[in-house]
DNA sequence: GCATTGACGAAGG
DNA sequence: CCCTTCGCCAATG
């Protein structure tokens, strides 16, 4: 990745912003994305995701799920349940694939940040 | 350079 | 209420 002036994609925004998440809080991909002004392309910033493993500070992206609280990235971690167990550990509970209580825990960087 | 795919989301049948 | 289709944009084959 080359840091050559336009190139620094928002890769960087998505991360920057999914950092920002308060531990126990979740938030959706099109959340970050509508904030990113990059509102309808969803798809990027769950692909910019894939990439969350890329910098130093790996990116929390367990607290990352879709409009649903469905953990639908759980399958690109290190293990299928890897990602509930670290949003268990941050006290979030997880139930069927889903986020209990998600409209609780929602966290809109478009409202927060 | 065209076709396919994707950790999404909203709308339509 | 469940399933299908479409739009979005970038990366990869």
């Amino acid at each position: 990745m080359e840091y050559s002036a336009k190139t620094y994609s928002f890769f960087d925004d998505v991360f920057a912003v999914v950092r920002l998440i308060p531990k126990g809080r979740v938030t959706s991909y099109g959340a970050i994305a509508r904030y990113l002004g990059t509102s309808g392309s969803a798809r990027m910033v769950g692909w910019a995701m894939n990439a969350s493993h890329t910098p130093k500070p790996k990116v929390p992206a367990h607290r990352v799920v879709n409009s649903q609280g469905l953990l639908t990235g759980k399958h690109h971690f290190e293990t299928p349940t890897w990602m509930q167990e670290l949003l268990e550990k941050e006290k979030v509970k997880v139930k069927n694939n889903q986020v209990v209580d998600f409209e609780k825990l929602f966290w809109d960087p478009s409202v927060e940040l």
